[in-house]
DNA sequence: ATCATGTTACTGAACGGTACGTTGCTATTG
DNA sequence: CAATAGCAACGTACCGTTCAGTAACATGAT
């Protein structure tokens, strides 16, 4: 869909663009379809043309964040590669310094999960793909560094991850969101040293 | 505000009770008053009389979700007093419990702060208020269980209680929140034990 | 008489969505 | 080369509905 580069962005880009800003700092059923035109310098059917609805949009939205924060994501595991131990710590980091560029508001995708609740609303699909994937990859990454119960390690950082995105929201940047690292690391420390033992 | 008992239900309660049940299960934003006032039998009026406006009815469901919630905590920790670790995780029951009776939607004051995140909205101070509290009550019981980094832990059981608010309403029931408890426990564990180091 | 409540009928603004006309580039043609 | 046909992108102006909120008045019980 990206033009080749010299051109202007269209009017479907910019949408987009706007409407994530938008979305993300307001929440996507805060914001209407007038403002979102507006302030992206074109006009509803334009919007309508390239989305079809403005869950459509939502949906379109969540996708381009699951995009971005997957490819930090993969960018972060791969200058660790071959420790495991270090990539998901490296989650923490990542996450962290992403919602200081962007206002404390925590998730996008676990936000819109909050706002559409609808078990069929097309920003469910989205989302709650992208957080399968997620947990899918921290089960990957504590097999492999030999954990003793894979499956709830990653389980536990995956809640960990998510306590700290609503944290921001609650407490800012400073609040318990800052301990989420030192908590996954007492937890992979937990299911990784040999003289300690986890509950069945 | 409540009458003595045998008598009817005011309109005023009737309207909190059902704008809580519709708050909760489908978002503050994607309930009108008119739905509220039709389902609770009454009127436009009543409702704008007894409270004023839609954002204060909301900050009056907060505050009766955070009484609740605060009742049942407080109960918990009654029914293990002198055992701060059992009083924690008997915390963590209690919110699975809870959400097993209402459907997977998470704490409504988390779930406000996301639908609100413009600082002066009267929903966040309650639901910042709220969870101020709880972070504090968590640093007593991780002191007076002579935690080494009591503040720390009790943030890190504070991210674990907000990550599985959310990933019951992504995951469901039996997901990663259902891991909450036992990384809760390690947490403590290496809190606590002497033979463990910490990260500063 | 007073109080809480219900009734009816509104308001203006914002909502998501659309029918229809216009612009501007590109490709084909004589 | 120049005229033109086609086509995709875009904008103007509007649709009906729903939104939160209100004014004025009627009713019924204590």
């Amino acid at each position: 869909m990206p033009r080749s580069p010299g051109h202007q962005p269209t009017a479907a880009q910019r949408v987009l663009a706007t409407a994530g800003e938008l979305f993300y700092r307001q929440g996507a059923r805060a914001v209407g379809v007038d403002e979102i035109v507006a302030r992206a310098g074109t006009t509803k059917p334009s919007l309508y043309r390239a989305f079809g609805s403005k869950d459509q949009l939502i949906a379109a939205y969540l996708e381009d964040q699951a995009a971005r924060l997957w490819s930090d994501l993969e960018a972060a595991f791969e200058a660790n590669a071959g420790d495991p131990r270090a990539q998901i710590l490296s989650c923490f980091e990542a996450l962290a310094g992403q919602g200081g560029r962007r206002s404390n508001r925590g998730c996008a995708l676990s936000n819109a999960l909050v706002e559409f609740p609808e078990p069929k609303h097309p920003a469910r699909k989205v989302a709650v793909g992208h957080k399968e994937a997620i947990r899918k990859r921290l089960r990957d990454l504590a097999r492999s560094m030999e954990a003793r119960k894979p499956k709830r390690l990653a389980d536990g950082l995956l809640l960990l991850m998510e306590g700290a995105f609503i944290a921001r929201q609650i407490f800012g940047e400073d609040g318990p969101a800052a301990a989420a690292g030192g908590a996954a690391e007492a937890l992979i420390e937990a299911h990784t040293r040999r003289d300690v033992d986890i509950a069945p």
